[in-house]
DNA sequence: TCTGGGGTCCTAGGACCC
DNA sequence: TCTGGGGTCCTAGGACCC
């Protein structure tokens, strides 16, 4: 038995690793794998961290940080190859595996000690496994509780253990900021910093009213429990990517701001082609189709509408937020983004469609298959719909 | 030529029903 | 009966995570 069964595990620069690896000659150069124009970094190497590049930034600072930078565009069917190994290693050592993102995953190890020995032992084996057989390193966090393993692994990196036994945790916890905290992004820390809590251990002696009239019920109530290290320690088991999605939703950030519907029209049905496609392939249907817009001042509005009955029709999805776009009644209004949902996703065939005599609707689920078929036979470049060529 | 794309969850107000 | 509370659905926005 073991008073520390969770591990962390977390690739270093998971995607820089992963390019690097076919690009030796650049290990020792700042790179950042990343999107070109108006992108920003997916990963960055350590030698690219040391200019101050972090992940998210976008492209046009990185190369003011850093001229010389080393830009490798994503590849991401390698990455998905190299984290289903990596999954399958954990795998070997514990079936109790949360996939939490390709590079991430928690592991418990509570049944695998007799066998592997204590959990700092299995996390050295762990590492020495991938590394020699993906060529990339990781880092594990070792605790009794899920929050504590993450802090801990980020600590331990780049190529590292760190493992907190339970009567170290709050001597752990209580000198970080409080936005290293799960659920504290940037917005949260300005809060908490002006309430005066600048530390997870202001967080843990503040009386949980206080918090939570200060952050909300809800988020108060887990900032505590995480300022003490008392969140939860089961986990629940799964692979990552084949689980139910409860939305799916396609985005695109235009190479330059437009005003022009005709291209939006268009840009609309690209997306919602490409999200009915997927809603197919995955089998689901969804009631509620959402239409985001981004401004060229990066002020961001959403229009939805529910439907009586759940669909998967790429001319459905289109026509309606074609329609939400239209009732925004915009002009000159020029626009960086559009973006299509579909939310309230349930299996394809609970869905029992009403065929309505004489309608119009006939035929298109139809013409979705045939765009289907040919897609998987040809790839998505060889189907388009018409007004797209 | 600042600020991606894929998601999840929470909050809050209003409609509507009982 | 002029005053109500609970529950659910819908919409919009916002924060967060990887």
């Amino acid at each position: 038995m073991t008073d520390t069964p969770i591990l962390h595990v977390d690739m270093d620069a998971f995607y820089a690793s992963v390019a690097l690896r076919e690009r030796p000659d650049l290990v020792d150069e700042p790179v950042v794998v990343g999107g070109s124009g108006r992108g920003v970094v997916l990963a960055a190497n350590y030698v690219a961290r040391h200019y101050g590049i972090r992940s998210a930034l976008p492209m046009t600072r990185v190369r003011r940080l850093c001229p010389h930078v080393v830009v490798l565009a994503p590849d991401y069917a390698t990455f998905t190859s190299v984290s289903a190994s990596v999954m399958e290693t954990f795998r070997e050592v514990t079936p109790v595996v949360e996939a939490m993102s390709l590079d991430e995953a928690f592991l418990d190890v509570r049944g695998s000690t007799r066998r592997l020995g204590p959990p700092r032992q299995i996390a050295e084996q762990l590492r020495s496994t991938i590394h020699d057989e993906q060529g990339i390193t990781c880092s594990v966090g070792v605790a009794a509780s899920v929050s504590v393993a993450k802090l801990a692994s980020r600590r331990a990196k780049p190529d590292g253990v760190v493992v907190v036994p339970p009567a170290e945790v709050t001597s752990f916890l209580h000198p970080l900021d409080v936005g290293e905290l799960y659920g504290v992004g940037e917005k949260t820390q300005a809060l908490l910093h002006r309430f005066g809590l600048l530390t997870v251990g202001d967080v843990a002696h503040t009386p949980l009213r206080t918090l939570q009239r200060a952050v909300g019920a809800h988020l108060g109530r887990e900032l505590h429990h995480l300022a003490w290290g008392t969140d939860r320690s089961e986990l629940v088991p799964r692979a990552g990517d084949h689980e139910p999605e409860r939305s799916m939703g396609a985005d695109e950030t235009f190479a330059r701001d437009t005003d022009d519907r005709e291209f939006v029209v268009r840009e609309l049905l690209r997306l919602s082609a490409k999200v009915g496609g997927r809603m197919r392939a995955a089998g689901v249907a969804g009631r509620t189709i959402t239409l985001k817009v981004r401004f060229a001042d990066f002020t961001t509005i959403t229009r939805s509408r529910t439907m009586p009955e759940a669909t998967d029709v790429t001319v459905e999805i289109h026509r309606t937020v074609t329609r939400l776009y239209d009732a925004l009644g915009l002009q000159r209004a020029r626009l960086r983004l559009v973006g299509v949902r579909v939310e309230g996703l349930v299996p394809r065939d609970t869905v029992h469609h009403q065929l309505v005599l004489g309608e119009p609707e006939r035929g298109w689920p139809e013409a979705d298959r045939a765009v289907d078929r040919a897609t998987r036979r040809f790839g998505s470049a060889a189907v388009r719909p018409g007004s797209l060529m």
